[in-house]
Formats: C-alpha cells, structure tokens, sequence
DNA sequence: CTCGCCACCTGGGGGC
DNA sequence: TGCCCCCAGGTGGCGA
C-alpha cells in the first residue's frame, strides 16, 4: 500500500517533450493538500528526520517538531501550510518535489524529508531539491515567503479587473507577468502557455498593454484551466491508498504545452515554441494574438 | 519600482 | 557500451 500524493502530471506529451516529469504548479499542490488533508490532519509528529539539504533550511532542529500535533493543511499558492501547534509547516515541492505515504521499502536516495506520524512516515520525495520544508514558529507575522503572493486564482480576490490592474503599466511580455508569483500566485510555466492558449493572447503581447476585456478573458481562462486541473486531480482521490497522485488524468489535457510541432487542436497549424525568461513557451501563432 | 538574467540540482535523452 | 552535453523547471537575488 503505498499512497503517493506526488504532484499530479499536467505532463508533457512525451513524445514531444521527451521527459514524463511532474511539474508541481497550484492544481498539483492542491491535489496533494486535499490529500493530506484526508490521511495527514489530526496525526501527531513522532519524529522528523532530515536528509541532503534542501533549498532553505528547515529552520529549526528537528527535535522540536517531535510531539506536536498537525491540525490542518492549507496552501497558498505553491506552498503547503502545515498548521501544527506552536506555529506552521511551509513546504514547497520545487519542481520535482512530491509527497507519500512510505511503503515497506526502506528510504530511497531522492527521500529528504521523513515524517514519522501514528499511522506511518510520510516521505518528501524531491530528487532536484529545489523544495522546502520550512519552520515558521506562531507569533512572528507572515513568513516573507509568502507574504508577497498575489492573489488566490480560485479564490474572490481574483478577477478580470485585479488581473487588468496588476498587469498595468508592465512591459514585459504577459507570459513571464503570469509567472511572476505577485500578479496571481501559483501558475507555473505549463498553465501560463495553456491559459493564454484558451484566451487567445500572444505569449509575447506586453502585459501592460492587454485590454480590459483581454484581461477578463485571461483570467478566466486562468480559473478555468487550474479548476479543472484540480478537479482532474481530485478525482484521483476517491480511495487515497491507492492515489498515485494523478498518474494519469491530467496529461491528456495540455492544449499546446509540450506540444510543439503538433497541429493546432483548434486550427491544425503547428504549433510553435520559443523561450521566455530561460523559460520555454509553446504557443499557436494563429489562434494566439497580441 | 521594473527588467533581465543567474544560480541552484539532477535524471533522462540524444548525439557521437 | 559509454561519455558528455543539454534540457526541464520555481524562485530568490543580483545588477542595471
């Protein structure tokens, strides 16, 4: 029985991008708070255990966490937020970071997090370590790692008008303003590429210059592409012994991300990929327009 | 303030 | 077979 709550798999087509890796974004982080929500609330740390360093430090020797009790799980953006007593758990899955409950086999070499609770260690498994796991004692404000986060995109505080407003005034291109974490907090590269798919706009279009009505488009295209991300996800979640954290589900669903070479699923001309930010963007030239 | 770019890390794929 | 290079990504931090 191993259930693996890794970050889901809006993965790329593999054929085109070569790789099946999982790419942490808001759905996955959401698919794998849900999860932890289930198995993870209510369990008491019997020990942590630490193993190669991670991108930040946990903050505090391991020792202490030992006793406390997790309540709650939340997230913000790509962050999962641990409620434990006396103060909160960050965890960042970075880009290749996932979490699952431990089988019989013993730790693998990518295991650097280990959490011994009443019903089994739960693993952070994180082969690039650009993850986090993050000691945040009560009392002492919001951690400076999220306190800069923009908007919830699920949530009330994010709509076409806050999306219009936060993109004033900027020159870069909208592709990067998406995944700068202050306009809207928790899209990654893939769903950046798949929203401005489904809203029609130019990866390269500066993102000052999106029109009211351009900006409603977007966001909503930004709701609607996470939302059925998450739910796609979730629904990997009815038994969560066997969730393999979205294996399948989601993969199928990338418009354009990944696809580069293939045809349109709209108009058929294939799609093109160039680089943003160090960062690859897959677009249609014809459907996508500044 | 914005912008552009780097560093960090490592498995996997492709080329030779 | 083996080796080496390149690529993917999130995000803080740097200098301009």
């Amino acid at each position: 029985m191993t259930a693996d709550f890794s970050a889901g798999t809006w993965r790329a087509n593999a054929s085109a991008l070569g790789d099946n890796r999982r790419m942490p974004e808001m759905p996955e982080v959401e698919v794998t708070r849900q999860a932890l929500e289930l198995t993870l609330a209510g369990q008491t740390l019997r020990a942590v255990a630490l193993g190669r360093p991670l991108r930040w430090p946990l903050g505090c020797p391991p020792e202490l966490l030992s006793g406390r009790r997790v309540a709650t799980i939340g997230r913000r953006g790509k962050y999962l937020l641990l409620q434990v007593d006396g103060g909160e758990l960050l965890i960042h899955l970075g880009m290749s970071g996932s979490l699952r409950w431990a089988g019989a086999d013993p730790p693998g070499p990518h295991d650097h997090v280990l959490f011994d609770t009443e019903r089994g260690q739960l693993r952070l498994r994180d082969p690039r370590r650009f993850g986090a796991v993050i000691w945040h004692p009560q009392g002492t404000g919001v951690h400076p790692l999220i306190a800069h986060l923009g908007p919830e995109p699920l949530g009330a505080g994010f709509d076409g008008a806050v999306l219009h407003a936060a993109l004033a005034g900027r020159g870069t291109a909208i592709k990067l303003a998406l995944l700068d974490q202050r306009v809207v907090a928790g899209v990654g590269n893939i769903y950046a590429c798949e929203s401005l798919f489904r809203a029609g706009i130019d990866p390269r279009a500066a993102a000052g210059s999106l029109s009211r009505p351009r900006a409603e488009r977007l966001a909503a295209a930004i709701r609607d592409t996470l939302a059925e991300a998450v739910a796609a996800g979730g629904s990997t979640l009815r038994d969560f012994h066997h969730a393999d954290g979205g294996a399948g589900g989601f993969q199928e669903r990338a418009l354009v991300y990944g696809r580069a070479g293939l045809p349109c699923a709209r108009c058929g001309s294939p799609l093109l990929h160039l680089v943003q930010g160090q960062r690859r963007t897959d677009y249609c030239r014809r459907c996508q327009r500044r």
